[in-house]
DNA sequence: TAAGTTAGTAAGTACTTACTAACTAAGCAA
DNA sequence: TTGCTTAGTTAGTAAGTACTTACTAACTTA
C-alpha cells in the first residue's frame, strides 16, 4: 500500500520564513512524509547547527532556527537531543574527532618535523575554512561558560596540539639555539588563530590556508639559525 | 541559564490592599533618594556594561543585569540609552577613544621605531588587562552583526593600527632585508590578539603584558637581520 | 498482517527579554 | 514658596525562548 494515507499532512508551521523544503513543494502530488532514521537526523542537526552558528553566532542560535533549517518542527529536534546543551555537546564532539583525526594522520607520517609543522597548520586552517563556525564556537559562552566538562575537553585537546607543535620544534635541527620551543609554539598557534579570526571577521576576504601558510613561512624563517657565513 | 533574579533594591511589597490612595507617600519617606546627573549615570552604565560583558559575555547581557549592577531599575537605564544598541554604541566609542588616545601619545613621542612598536604593544595589552571585556566585545555579534556602522568604525580603527605598525617596521633599520612589513604587521598584531585571547580563556592565569612583551621580543628577534660576524 | 516502536507534530507552559506608558519626586532657579 | 525640568519609578506589552504534553502516522518485525 506504500503510502495510501496522507490526510492533513500539508500543515506547515506558521512561521515559514524560508523556502525550506525544496523537494516537497515541487511535486504535483502530495508527498508522504519522509521519516529519517535518528542517526541521520542527528547528523543533519549537527550540520545545520554548524552552518547556523557561522551565520548567526552560536550564542544566538535557537532550536527553532535549527528545526527550520533541518525541515522539522522544533520539538522534533528535541526528540533527538532532549536539551539544547546536548546539541552543543554533539557538535563539540564532532569537531574534536575531526581535528584529532587529521592530526593523527600527520603525526604518524614520516615527514620531517618542519614538514609536519607545516602540515598541521595547513590541516587546521583547512578544517576551519571548511567549517567556518569553529572559531566562534570555541570562543562561545555556550562552551566557555555553560559546559565546563566540554570546555575542559577542548582545553586538553588544545594542550595536546601545543604539545605536538612543541615537540616538533624541539626536534627540528635548523632552528636557532636560543629559541624556546614553548615560545615558538605560542607564536605559531597564535598565528594560526589570529589568521583564522581575521579571515572570519573580514568576511572570508582571502584564502585562509594560503595566507596562513605564507605567514607561517615568514615566522619560521625567523626561527632558523642565521647562516654562518 | 539565566540567573540574576530580581533582588532589586528597596522593593516594597505593593500588595497592601489598604484603602489609602497610591499617592500618599509622604509618610513612607525613609531613604533619601540619590539622584545622579545623566552624564554620571551614563558613565556608570558604560562601566557596568564593560564589567558584565566580561563576566557574562556581550551577547548574553541584558539591560536588567546592567540596571541591577548600577543600582537603578531597568527602565531607568533606558532613560539614558533609549535602545540597547545605544549602550553598545557608547561603549564602543568609549573603547575607541581609549585606544586612539594611547596610540597618539606613543606615536608623537621621539622613541625609535622599534621602541614605539614595543610601546604600542604594551599599551594595547595593558588596556585589555584593565578592560578584559575588549576582546569579547570586538568579536561579539552585537557589533559584528547588528551594528554595521560601528563595525566599520572599528575596522577603520584597526586598519589605522596596522598602518602605524607597518610604517614603524618599514622605518626600522635593524630588520632583515627580505621582510615584508605587511607580513610582519600581521604577525605582530596576531601575537597581541592571540595572547590576549589565550589570557581571557585561561581565566587570566598569567600576566598579559609581561607575556605579550616577551613573545613580541622573541618574534622581533626573528625579524632582525643576522649578525654579520 | 497485526502489534509495537519511534520520528514527527500541534498546542501549550513558564519564563526572559527589549521596550513603553504613565506617573513621582529630586533638585534647581525665580 | 512656586514651578519647571528630569532622573527615577511601577506596571505592563509583545515577542522570543527552552522545554513539555499528548497525540499521530511512518516504519519494523514477529
Amino acid at each position: 500500500m506504500a503510502q495510501a494515507k496522507k490526510t492533513s499532512k500539508a500543515k506547515k508551521p506558521a512561521q515559514d520564513t524560508k523556502p525550506a523544503q525544496v523537494k516537497k513543494a515541487s511535486e504535483v502530488k502530495k508527498v508522504v512524509q519522509k521519516r529519517k532514521t535518528a542517526s541521520e537526523r542527528k547528523t543533519e542537526i549537527i550540520e545545520a547547527t554548524l552552518q547556523l552558528s557561522d551565520e548567526q553566532g552560536p550564542d544566538r542560535l535557537s532550536i527553532e532556527a535549527i528545526a527550520i533549517k533541518v525541515g522539522i518542527s522544533q520539538p522534533g529536534v528535541l526528540r533527538h537531543f532532549p536539551k539544547k546543551q546536548d546539541i552543543w555537546e554533539a557538535v563539540a564532539n564532532h569537531l574534536i574527532s575531526m581535528m584529532s583525526q587529521r592530526w593523527e594522520k600527520i603525526l604518524s607520517s614520516d615527514m620531517s618535523p618542519i614538514q609536519q609543522l607545516r602540515a598541521l597548520t595547513s590541516a587546521q586552517l583547512g578544517l576551519i575554512q571548511a567549517t567556518p563556525a569553529i572559531p566562534a564556537i570555541l570562543l562561545s559562552r555556550e562552551l566557555q561558560a555553560d559546559n565546563k566538562i566540554l570546555r575542559n575537553t577542548f582545553f586538553v585537546l588544545m594542550k595536546g596540539f601545543h604539545g605536538h607543535i612543541n615537540r616538533l620544534i624541539a626536534e627540528e635541527k635548523s632552528f636557532r639555539k636560543g629559541l624556546d620551543p614553548a615560545d615558538a609554539t605560542l607564536l605559531i598557534v597564535g598565528t594560526i588563530q589570529s589568521t583564522a579570526l581575521r579571515w572570519s571577521i573580514s568576511g572570508r576576504s582571502f584564502d585562509l590556508v594560503e595566507k596562513g601558510e605564507h605567514l607561517l613561512k615568514v615566522l619560521l624563517d625567523g626561527f632558523i639559525h642565521p647562516p654562518t657565513k
